[in-house]
DNA sequence: CTGTTAGCGCATTCAG
DNA sequence: CTGAATGCGCTAACAG
């Protein structure tokens, strides 16, 4: 019942098992043109399929690239998955996914996994943490890609480098460069003068704090004071708790103007929707009542509306970049352009007529 | 450089590579007690991590799953891979993914490389077709699919099975009562009489065909005539552009009445979504000018406004079931139960008071 | 309970 | 240009 072997096809094309691997796969030369048609004819016939576990023992090279993610029905990580699955066909390599919730020790196991497979190389995204509980968990983490890559592996880490991973050949780290881009979200918002407040993830979560401090650092080189922050979770629920509390605050504060009502800054777009949502859950209006900002420019949230101000990302050719530049020095070595964002104003945080046509 | 070996470990620990396996991975007694202590310390020293290559060589099984969508970034498969992998932990399989933008062709080689690597099962999400451009391809790839099978492959199909393919041991299809719902979302939404028009995917495509049908009937059933079907692309752009369409042809019609107002069914949630921002950006407003429903209830949209009457379909609960399923009889015969959806009438498609409080 | 002997399917040396 | 050996790393029958 198992599938037919290469030995079999040799031995129907009456030639040397040898033989019929250099025309099936080898790239020396083959001209033995009848012999060739006679072993294709063969392995035709047969269904022949090469077993590539075989091909991998022999090679030492499985042609897969795993891929870790927190979870890949959240459309942040399947828009990267999206890119990596692309450099992979261009590699001609298969992905091998892994989800972890973003549990280091989830991460460190499925870092082993991809290992034992024999992984051409790993591509990791989800934010990285600083948190003290986390503290063992990325330790060994950090110790795991370093053996992998000190085995001949190749890891493209997204946005930041692993806590404790020494900088070994083979690792590369495809920033993205949140502060910067959070700063200038906070400087075009900072025009209209408005009352700031922050939702972030919880503290420790280096892209969370990166934007955090990003944002207060456009506020405060525009002369405007920082804005509170409130600590939820990193993902829609947290954001709709957030934006209860803060729906809250707004309907007890006096009657707000058009210049001093609130804007709220979410850490990324799908926080920023919770939040939009529980305020109108609360009968407040965005942007009338407050202002809603995010971050990443999620695609399937582009029909939201009010459209969402946010920062665009290409998260797609983050994914394809991480792929390819762990894949080696093959097309460019330092090629690839670095990542950069754009700041995206739209409706969500609009000042001038709220009631207008909507953007 | 490579990693090392069982054989390394044995020496280290002073006994032969089968004593080591043993206690690193086989089930059989293994209380040398100190035995083992010494290899498990060998190993732990040496950083020692099996070849799944070579075990899966050995062993024949690869604790693989394959997993084939259209496009990983499209929230209905992403939720459908959540399933798929949650089955793949509790079978301590990893997935492999491969993307096909629906392609036959692609759908083929996918199998073949699934095939190639010896998965264990491979289960197929995205819709089946019967286009006749697509005759070959679909042909090719059931013969694929077949001999995957006859080898000793289980395969699990979501949505409809493939055709031509022979019903042979180890095929599951996980069918989904696209019609039978999409029935009863038209017999729903017939209470308020009005006007129907359905966008649908091209002509072919099983599943959009399935909902199309259903809804015609759903609304026969009701004593209302046919809605007309507008054929367009299976995602987002489609929607918009039949929106467009749709929108120019309720701007010309005569002043519309509450209770005859225009009630556009697209086959897909995203389609739906294209649609309505369609609609909004030729002013027109739903469900004031006309009423908006979709299917499957995709998560990332639920926050999306008006809120989308649509069925809602457990994609994760889908794309697991077509994983054990297809993992074998394990747990439940024919115990999981069959896929179910629920209609699901929110502010989109609402008749009473349009300008009521948001649902 | 442990060590020995064979392969799993294939890619490569090396001869011819 | 082709065929005959050897080994990739591991598991599984056999012995001992």
């Amino acid at each position: 019942m198992a599938a037919s072997t290469l030995t079999e096809v040799a031995r129907l094309a009456g030639v040397s098992p040898a033989t019929a691997s250099r025309v099936l796969n080898g790239s020396a030369r083959i001209p033995g043109k009848d012999i060739a048609v006679r072993v294709r004819q063969a392995a035709e016939s047969l269904g022949y399929i090469p077993n590539a576990q075989a091909q991998g023992l022999a090679k030492s090279s499985s042609g897969l690239i795993g891929l870790i993610v927190h979870d890949i029905a959240d459309p942040y990580f399947s828009a990267i998955a999206r890119g990596v699955q692309e450099a992979a066909r261009e590699q001609h390599k298969m992905v091998l996914l892994a989800t972890t919730e973003g549990a280091p020790e989830s991460e460190k196991e499925a870092v082993g996994a991809f290992a034992a497979r024999r992984a051409d190389s790993i591509v990791i995204a989800g934010s990285r943490t600083s948190r003290v509980e986390d503290r063992d968990g990325n330790a060994e983490l950090a110790a795991e890609l370093d053996r992998y890559c000190r085995n001949g592996g190749h890891v493209g880490v997204i946005g930041h480098g692993i806590v404790g991973a020494t900088a070994a050949d083979g690792y590369h780290v495809v920033s993205v460069p949140n502060e910067e881009l959070a700063a200038q979200l906070a400087t075009e918002l900072a025009a209209s003068r408005e009352d700031f407040v922050i939702i972030g993830g919880p503290e420790g979560l280096f892209t969370s704090d990166d934007r955090i401090r990003g944002f207060q650092r456009g506020l405060a080189v525009a002369g405007l004071p920082a804005a509170d922050v409130i600590r939820t979770d990193f993902n829609r629920a947290g954001g709709f708790e957030a934006g209860l509390a803060l729906a809250a605050r707004i309907t007890a504060s006096q009657p707000r103007t058009e210049t001093k009502r609130l804007c709220i800054f979410a850490v990324n777009d799908v926080m920023a929707i919770g939040a939009a949502a529980a305020l109108r859950s609360q009968g407040l209006r965005v942007p009338r009542d407050a202002a809603v900002a995010g971050f990443d420019d999620i695609e399937t949230l582009r029909d939201f509306r009010p459209a969402l101000s946010t920062v665009h990302l290409s998260l797609e050719e983050i994914g394809r970049q991480a792929a390819s530049r762990a894949a080696g020095p093959s097309a460019d070595d330092a090629g690839s352009p670095p990542i950069t964002g754009q700041v995206i104003l739209r409706r969500s945080t609009e000042v001038a007529h709220p009631s207008s046509a909507e953007s």
